[in-house]
DNA sequence: CTGAAAGCGCTTACAG
DNA sequence: CTGAAAGCGCTTACAG
């Protein structure tokens, strides 16, 4: 027995009365069309019971509002985003958004391509960890007066809204931490990329070392082979040649993995022959042995502030904040 | 400078021709019309000049199609579920499909929520990990000759396509060699849950010991205090005791974290003290101290398999398939 | 070759 | 208190 699909003239034709007046007892605007309780009650009775749900499609074409919001991210499968997606979730309920989440595998066709998919469907506003090269497209969204709040990582030269972390501090904080701890040759994993989160985080490693008259050693990981075995080696490759390194400090979470693997092939020992830094935690780097010192941006407090800047926007008030909170460093036996 | 946002109207009216010349053109059915060549590379030629992008909404209410597909995890931070989510991705990008993935954290709720949302925006078809106690949406969908994919567990009752792993096969298999390498009291850790995927695991391995005249001694972890500490004092607890425990068999990925963070506050050591064997993989287990053996579950095959089903369905044959794969049980040295 | 028109399912200004 | 009607932006059967 298929339900059969009501509509709203459905409703009208079964009870004798108007679309229009279902339409306003359905949207809450019974009372102030000075709609009888008595109707009202009997509509919503009816509405209820054969389980009439209205068509969005319809009621978005029709206001050119969605209640939705997107939020874009680099991977989902990473921690540090899904956890973000879980909480800035919630706090989207409760003012009765949702939120739809996918991936751009940091490509910029593929980001382009969900940004025309979205705006086709009048999607409310966005949140967009931006890959290389997505300037025009956030203008384009911007101009057409579309909620954006950048998250992460930014464009200096596009005027945004924009929640991330001190990228720069806390990577200086890192290194100035393993400076304090004696360690004279510390070397930097990182990836190949001109994304703010990036360079900032090497220009904090490099002040760091500067600063104390440390000589930096660098290494540019390519995004491309990032699933291979091609990272792991690359990394070997780094410690091997760089056999004065008695630390590392990673950039990137998958890249610590990398660099724990190259590592343990190496079978040097952590922190005797190598002192480790990840930015962003593990739920596993607690349990290494040795546990693994990390940078950890604070979860809670980022997805509180992606959403009290998107929300007012949504509102139509499209003032534009930015915030930058810092990270904080989980000294754990990796370091010492 | 605002783009001016054209309509299919527009276009006809600046050009001088009909609403339904421009939607043929657009639609790739100019030459079934006999529309002249040259008219429709004058349109596709301004379309394209002045950006327009027909409105998906519009679309969608007209055709009742919106080329979308939902995946319905779990939890998309689960690394199991979001590399799933990346191959089906691509898999239906080649067909010309979008996938958009939400997660229901297990509440029937917000799975049916989650539904409602994507039904009243006409979306094509659903990959659902369905949460206990949601037969019923399961049939509406069905009844409405939605297709429908259930994923990594399945309703007995309800006849759905279905794709998943031989749960209970792999289960069996794992404490198998478990007991074949002398282990003789082996704890069960798993999740009070009525699923099939939970249910199988179990039985799988009670059989296992049944078979093999050992004492099962199992643990039934709720899902209600999952990030909770209170589950590692559980698992601490029952290791306690249960002192003669020379092994244990975590029926998930986060029970098995869990796990390792018990047995690492009781400062037992694996496998000299406990062996271990985790369901499901993850990175950095390989990279323990030591290695953790786990049962790995065929992503790429499964991901296949999914697209494989629901591809016919979206086009109207809505033959039911069920496939269930076997997992590999990657042997470390958690193990001996 | 091409156009006028109906209709998808809503919302809402306007009229009574 | 309530209804007829326009319109959001499309697609497509029908007519010429």
């Amino acid at each position: 027995m298929a339900k059969k699909k009501y509509s709203i003239k459905d409703i009208a034709n079964e009870l004798n009365i108007s679309i229009t007046t279902v339409s306003f007892i359905l949207n809450g605007k019974a009372k102030e069309n000075r709609i009888s309780e008595k109707l009202t009650k009997k509509v919503l009775d009816y509405v209820k019971k054969v389980g009439y749900k209205p068509n969005q499609l319809a009621q978005s074409l029709r206001t050119g509002k969605s209640k939705i919001i997107v939020f874009m991210v680099e991977d989902i499968s990473n921690p540090f985003f899904s956890n973000i997606a879980r909480n800035i979730e919630s706090k989207a309920h409760e003012n009765d958004y949702k939120i739809i989440y996918c991936s751009t595998d940091n490509k910029k066709e593929k980001a382009q391509e969900l940004i025309r998919l979205f705006k086709g469907r009048h999607v409310d506003g966005y949140i967009i960890t931006p890959t290389e090269g997505m300037e025009e497209d956030i203008n384009m969204l911007l101009s057409e007066k579309i909620p954006v709040v950048l998250f992460d990582r930014y464009f200096p030269e596009v005027e945004t809204s924009y929640v991330g972390i001190n990228n720069y501090q806390a990577a200086k904080d890192a290194n100035n931490y393993l400076i304090g701890k004696g360690y004279k040759n510390i070397g930097l994993v990182t990836l190949k990329s001109a994304q703010t989160q990036m360079t900032d985080r090497m220009d904090g490693y490099l002040d760091a070392l500067i600063e104390s008259d440390l000589r930096p050693v660098v290494k540019e990981v390519d995004y491309d082979n990032f699933n291979s075995d091609g990272i792991i080696r690359d990394i070997e490759k780094f410690i091997v040649t760089n056999d004065q390194l008695d630390a590392i400090f990673f950039t990137t979470n998958y890249l610590t993995i990398s660099g724990l693997k190259a590592i343990k092939r190496l079978k040097r020992s952590i922190p005797e022959d190598l002192a480790i830094v990840a930015f962003d935690d593990n739920v596993l780097f607690s349990l290494f042995d040795p546990p693994i010192t990390a940078l950890v941006q604070p979860i809670e407090d980022l997805s509180k502030n992606l959403m009290e800047i998107i929300l007012p926007q949504l509102k139509g008030n499209m003032d534009i904040v930015k915030k930058e909170l810092p990270a904080t460093l989980l000294k754990r036996a990796s370091t010492n």
